[in-house]
DNA sequence: AGGAACGTTGACAGCGCTACCAGCAACGAC
DNA sequence: GTCGTTGCTGGTAGCGCTGTCAACGTTCCT
C-alpha cells in the first residue's frame, strides 16, 4: 500500500525468521527460551540474528506479553551516599540482564513514594524494590496486589510484604552505645539529622541502650528535621554541648554528621576521643582516614543493593528464594574516636595503623 | 471469541473514548496535542479519563509511534558525588514530565559507553544525556545519526555533537592555581586520582598554569588510575611529599582528596595552611566546615544537570535552545586552607567564621 | 500394533495505540 | 455562488511481537 510509515528500517524479528529458515515464532522462541528449541534451528536462528544485527523491540514485545521487563527502584534520596551504594549494587546485579532499572526518588515523603507505586505498577513491571516498611497503607494494599516480585530493602521488620533484605538499625544503634559503654564512657549524646524512619529507629535503640543502663536523659538527644550534612554535624553537637557541657560521647546516627562533630571538636580544641568520643553511622570510607580515625557502624549498602536486585530477578523468573528475608547484620567498626576513656585527654589506640577491631552481629528479629 | 487472555483488565484508551462520545483517535490526541481539540470534546475528554481512572499504556504508544519518552542518561560512576548532585538535577527536571529516565553507568569505560550507547539508541530514545566529549568515534557516529536530541554534560569543548552544557576544567584548574600564586605559594604540587579525561584537563591547566610561572616540575605530580577515596588523598601526598619535602600547597583534582590531604597533614602535624595549603575541586559540602575551612573550586553541578535535562526536554519537544552550548563556569572559594603564606606557620585568615571570598568566573571557550 | 506422551513447530489473532489521510463544517475571498 | 482555507474529527490499517492452540513427528509403553 502507499503507506509511507516511518518503518524504522530496523530489522524485523520476522525478517530473522526467514533468513533463519523458520517461522516468526519460533524465532521469538529462541529469545525467550532456547532450551525449547532443536539445536538445528537454534544455531540457525541465532545465526541469522547475529547476522542481521537484530534488536528486539521491547515496545513490542511488552504490548504483546503483557509485561515489561522493567525493574521498578523506590529510595528516597539520590543524595545520599547510602543509597549511591546501594544503587551501585542494584545496577551491577541488573547489568547485561534483560531486565532495565528504573529508578524514582520519593524525597523521604511516603505520599510521593505512593504517587510513584501507582505510576510504577501501572506498567506492570517485572519486579519492584522499594525503601523500608514503613508504606502507607494505601501502598502498602497496592503491594500486596502487584503480581510482580518485591525487595524491601534497608531494614528488616515484620510483615514483610514480599522479600526483604536489611539489618536492625534499632540493633545497630544498641550494640554502637554498647561499645561506647565497654569503653567507658557514660553520658553519651545523640546527634541525628533528617529523622527518617530508619534514624528514628536508631534513635529507638540509642534510647533503650541507655535506658537500660539508667543513663538516658532526653536533653542528650538533638535532632532535626533537616537534611543531613557535615556543617550541621557541628551545629547540633554545638547545641548538644551547650545544654550539657560535660558529655563523654556522641553517637552520630550517621558518618557525615561524625564528621562535623570531629570538625567542632577541633576548633573548640576537645580532645577526641579524650575528652569525647565519637561513633559515627554506616561506615563511609573517609571514617578510616580522619584524624583520629571515627568508630562507625558498618553497614553492607553495595552487598544489599546486589542482593536485592540479584534476588527479585531469580523470584521473576520463578525462581524464589528459600530465605525471603535476608538480614544482612552490621559490624561496630572500633576506632580511636571512641576508645576507651583516660583522664589524660589521649587515647589509648593510637596511630593509624592500629587494627581496626570488629564487633560482628547479625541483626536479631523482632 | 473465546480467547483468554489476560486482558489485563485496564481501562483502554477506547473505553475513555466511548465514554466521552469520540473516537478513540480524538481521546488519543487529547493526550498529546490537547490544543487540537475543541474545548467541548477535551473537557468531555478529560472528565472521562479522570473517571475511569485511565492510564495510558506506553508500550502501545512507543509501538504505534516508534519513539518513546525515555530519555537515556549515560554517567561514568554512580558512587563519585559529583554525579550523584547532577542525576538529583535530571531527576528533578523530568520529574512530573512524560520523560522517564534511564540511568547507565559506563564505569569510565568509552568502551563500555559505546555499547550502552548502541543499546540505548536501539529502543529510539528521546533524547539522550551522555558525559564529557571523549566519546569514541563509532560512538560519535552513532550520536551524530541519532535522530534525537543530545546533550553532553560536564565540560564544555569543540565540536558539540549537539548541546553542550559543562565547564572548563583547564581553565578552572588554572584559576585553582592561580589563587595560590595570588596567596604567594609557590612550590604547588598536583595530586591526581582516577585520571579520566576531566580530572586529566585539570591536570593540563594547572600544568599551563605551572609553566606560564616557570614553576612547573613533573616531580610536583602524583596520580594515579585507582578511583579517588579520602584515604588515597592520604596515600597520594604520602609519596608527594616523599618525594618533594618542601612544596608550599598542594592543588588537590577533587575534595575527597583534598581531604585526604587535609587528615594525613594533621597526622604529620604539618600546619595547614601555614606550611601547606590545600585547595580542592567540586566545593562538595564538608569543604566549608573542615578545620581549617577547605579552598575548592566550585562547580554548578545541580544546574547542570537540571539545565541538561530541560534544554533537552525543551528541544525533544522542538523548541531548541538558542544557545546550544552553555558553559556554566566556575568560582573559587577561597578558604583558610589557602591563605597566604607567612613565616610562622598560621594562616592570615582565622576562625570559622570568616568569609569565603569568591572568584568567579565563566570558563573561557577555545 | 495401537496409542499415549512428549518435544517441537507453526497459524492465527490480537495487544493498545497512533500515522495517515479523508471528510466535513464554517468561513472568507473572489 | 463557487472555491479555497482552516479547524476539527473519524476510519482504516497497521506498529512488532507473543499467547493460545493445533498439528506434526518421534519415542516409549502396554
Amino acid at each position: 500500500m502507499g503507506r509511507k510509515r516511518t518503518k524504522s528500517g530496523k530489522i524485523r524479528l520476522a525478517e530473522v525468521a526467514e533468513l533463519a529458515g523458520v517461522s516468526p515464532i519460533t524465532a521469538s522462541r529462541f529469545f525467550r527460551n532456547p532450551e525449547a528449541l532443536s539445536v538445528a534451528k537454534r544455531t540457525r536462528v541465532e545465526s541469522a540474528a547475529k547476522e542481521l544485527g537484530y534488536v528486539p523491540n521491547l515496545a513490542a514485545r511488552a504490548l504483546a506479553s503483557h509485561r515489561t521487563e522493567v525493574i521498578g527502584v523506590l529510595i528516597p534520596s539520590l543524595t545520599n551516599n547510602v543509597f549511591s551504594d546501594v544503587l551501585r549494587g542494584i545496577y551491577d546485579a541488573s547489568e547485561g540482564g534483560r531486565y532495565s532499572i528504573q529508578l524514582s526518588n520519593t524525597r523521604y515523603s511516603i505520599l510521593q513514594e505512593e504517587k510513584l507505586l501507582r505510576l510504577f505498577l501501572a506498567q506492570k513491571p517485572a519486579g519492584l524494590i522499594v525503601t523500608g516498611i514503613d508504606q502507607t497503607a494505601e501502598s502498602r494494599a497496592m503491594l500486596q496486589a502487584a503480581d510482580c516480585p518485591i525487595v524491601q530493602i534497608m531494614e528488616i521488620g515484620p510483615d514483610p510484604v514480599d522479600m526483604m533484605i536489611g539489618f536492625s538499625h534499632y540493633d545497630a544503634a544498641r550494640a554502637a552505645v554498647a561499645h561506647l559503654f565497654e569503653q567507658g564512657h557514660r553520658k553519651i549524646g545523640f546527634v541525628g539529622a533528617r529523622m527518617d524512619p530508619r534514624v528514628q529507629r536508631r534513635l529507638d535503640g540509642y534510647v533503650s541502650a541507655m535506658k537500660d543502663a539508667a543513663l538516658f536523659d532526653q536533653r542528650l538527644v538533638v535532632t532535626t528535621a533537616t537534611p543531613t550534612s557535615v556543617t550541621l554535624g557541628g551545629a547540633l553537637f554545638t547545641d548538644l554541648l551547650a545544654r550539657e557541657p560535660d558529655i563523654d560521647a556522641v553517637f552520630c546516627a550517621n558518618d557525615d554528621l561524625a564528621l562535623g562533630v570531629l570538625f567542632e571538636c577541633r576548633r573548640r580544641e576537645i580532645a577526641v576521643p579524650g575528652q569525647i568520643a565519637i561513633v559515627g553511622f554506616n561506615d563511609l570510607e573517609f571514617m578510616a582516614s580522619a584524624v583520629p580515625t571515627l568508630t562507625s557502624v558498618r553497614t553492607n549498602r553495595y552487598e544489599m543493593g546486589k542482593t536485592a536486585a540479584t534476588m527479585l530477578i531469580e523470584a521473576i523468573e520463578g525462581r524464589r528464594p528459600e530465605q525471603p528475608v535476608l538480614d544482612l547484620g552490621f559490624k561496630v567498626i572500633e576506632r580511636q574516636s571512641s576508645s576507651a576513656r583516660r583522664s589524660d585527654g589521649r587515647p589509648t589506640v593510637s596511630g593509624a595503623g592500629a587494627a581496626n577491631k570488629m564487633i560482628a552481629l547479625p541483626s536479631s528479629h523482632d
